[in-house]
DNA sequence: CTGCATCCCCTCAGATACTG
DNA sequence: CAGTATCTGAGGGGATGCAG
């Protein structure tokens, strides 16, 4: 029945079955752009840029089986097809957003931080080893 | 947010931003395990079942020098070390609570969709997944 | 903790189908 | 030819785990 256990097979706790959905480079980045609007193919490979037409379309896939999007192709001549996000995915993506809220507030010093780290690399006079 | 950079080096946003320092297998989970309590190396490794030592180490080193956390080494015998969260820590560790409880709500779902997919190899009788 | 063997993820480059 | 969406194969590199 569904008595929703504590801890369920497979999964250690809460954060540990989601990690599972958004595993890899790119899920978490398409999720949160196809709330924000852009859902054709097209716009979304604009959005999340660097990402290669296979990794997309290979996510997308992976997305659509977990129950996250829902592809729609429209079998038109220029070819059309959009994604959509379904409940599920929705509120997954509202569950991403403090995290994009925590990148853009941090975004200075986690950008200093990065830019430290590859300065060290380059010679820099951090007295900072440990 | 007035100071809040719109989009800055390197960072198509703040989730790209995000991204970046928890990007790994296992770092969401340590941060999540380390605001829940106290975090002395082996509590961390029971918490974070599956991790091996070496792998545990690695990102514990890097979460410290992305300013997450906090190492500190008793320099006793036995060995006692333990990793605290820093305060930037600590905030990302609290965006990470809408994803846990994503995952705690909706873990009986996510369980399933697994589930089924492993069952296609096992040739389950399901009412067909479409 | 270091080295080594392994595996998967991801990127690159090229191909396909159809239209204006 | 240009544009859209998708797929395929090859290959590198990083991530992961085991043994010394």
């Amino acid at each position: 029945m569904s008595s929703t256990p504590s801890c369920n097979p497979g999964f250690s706790c809460g954060l540990d079955a989601t990690l599972r959905v958004i595993a890899g480079k790119w899920k978490p980045l398409i999720i949160y752009f196809l709330i924000q609007g852009p859902n054709r193919y097209g716009e979304l490979k604009r959005a999340v840029r660097g990402v290669s037409d296979k990794m997309l379309i290979q996510q997308l896939k992976e997305l659509d089986s977990d129950g996250i999007v829902t592809r729609h192709d429209y079998q038109e001549v220029p070819p059309r097809v959009d994604y959509t996000l379904t409940p599920l995915g929705h509120s997954l993506a509202e569950a991403l957003t403090p995290l994009c809220n925590w990148g853009s507030d941090n975004m200075a010093e986690v950008a200093r931080i990065f830019a430290e780290r590859e300065s060290w690399s380059a010679g820099a006079p951090g007295p900072r080893p440990s």
